[in-house]
DNA sequence: ACTCCTTTTTGAACGTGTTCAATCCATAGT
DNA sequence: ACTATGGATTGAACACGTTCAAAAAGGAGT
């Protein structure tokens, strides 16, 4: 029953997924998947906890594919600034059909007890394999941040990934336009002032706010 | 019947507020701030749109508390350190009471088309009172910060703010220690940045961050 | 084929936020 | 006093997310 059970999972996912993206998270109801993937209400709860859930799932699912598309272009030798530019946009791009979804999208990941919320123990996993595309960027480019911040960079990055998600929610303009502008604007600035970070006067702010971050970590 | 009226509304706010404080969101409901109140459920629904707009209502609520406590302690000759140290604790104290709450809060909140969302139209006005806090901030504290940012400087602490609230919210520890222990790390150095950036080399970033968040708001 | 146990599925039921036609009630105008 | 008007109030009804006891379907051992 094994391979049958996995197909039922595997249908009800694509079936939300689908109708997440169609319809948005409101009109998207539980009765409605389940009618629409053939099955009853009640079994859709034998697999997924909540509709919440089902928002995890799609959580992981564009995760996934931010990575996928992501990564094969941070090559080599480029410098920060584009690397970032391109985990950025890619991420906008990614994210692109789920826009009106957004706000829905972190309103049930902003609640802590949340398996999706970025900052919650349960995304760990996930949060973990967006800050590794950071790490990638870091890795690659050329020339290589100072020392110094070299290995805190990365998480100090997706902090900043999460802020630009933010202000993606609330973009209005058509094909998210601002962000974009946003985006083409702040990733070289970021770059610049990772640079920055080598002259001393402003390499002791940097370590404070380091310092700070770790600190606030816990 | 204006009077009576307005009186309805009243009872129906303080309630609300009431359940909000010791009972959370969630286990607070229409009909039971309804019954609580000694009217019916619906009567609710013609004073206030939904659940949410009473969640505005403990927004502006905690705001008027937070600009009573903290206005009165910003003194002219302390430095911007301090004063803004002032100010985040004194929001904290304020929103103490409705830590549990908190999350809940945020979710209502972080909806554009809510009346709470500290970055829509709607909350224009609560947010800027929120924004007049550190002004008043900026304008008594000495030394005073460097003229080329002190117009944006409000909008700027605002934002910070906006970030501490979020790790307020994720704050578990007894009494939200660490959220405290945060702002005396981050207000000082907030203001050391602030002195900084009369360095040209700082002033160049600075100056380009200020640009990108003045262009962000469109 | 039959039994026993587990996995999977069902659909009715509960409590919720919200809506709405109907009703009540206070007041102004006559 | 009577009535018309519009604000205030009611409570039943709806759709939703979620729960759960019960039923069905599978599979293993004999």
């Amino acid at each position: 029953m094994a391979v049958k059970s996995a197909a039922t999972r595997e249908l009800l996912v694509t079936t939300a997924l689908r109708m997440f993206r169609e319809q948005g998270y409101e009109k998207t109801t539980m009765r409605g998947i389940a009618a629409a993937a053939g099955v009853s209400t009640g079994n859709t709860y034998y697999y997924f906890e909540s509709k919440d859930d089902l928002v995890h799932e799609l959580y992981k699912s564009l995760q996934d594919e931010h990575r996928a598309r992501a990564l094969p272009q941070l090559r080599d030798g480029i410098n920060l600034g584009e690397q970032l530019r391109t985990i950025l946009q890619t991420g906008v791009d990614v994210m692109g059909p789920y826009h009106d979804f957004g706000s829905n999208f972190l309103q049930v990941a902003i609640k802590p007890s949340s398996k999706v919320s970025p900052f919650g123990d349960e995304a760990a996993v996930a949060r973990g394999k967006s800050i590794a595309l950071f790490k990638q960027a870091v890795t690659v480019s050329r020339p290589q941040p100072p020392y110094a911040i070299r290995e805190d960079l990365p998480e100090l990055l997706w902090l900043g990934y999460m802020a630009v998600t933010l202000f993606w929610v609330y973009d209005r303009s058509p094909n998210q336009r601002r962000t974009r502008a946003l985006i083409n604007n702040a990733a070289p600035l970021a770059a610049r002032l990772v640079i920055l970070s080598r002259l001393p006067v402003v390499r002791k702010i940097v370590e404070d706010v380091v310092h700070l971050v770790r600190s606030a970590k816990q």
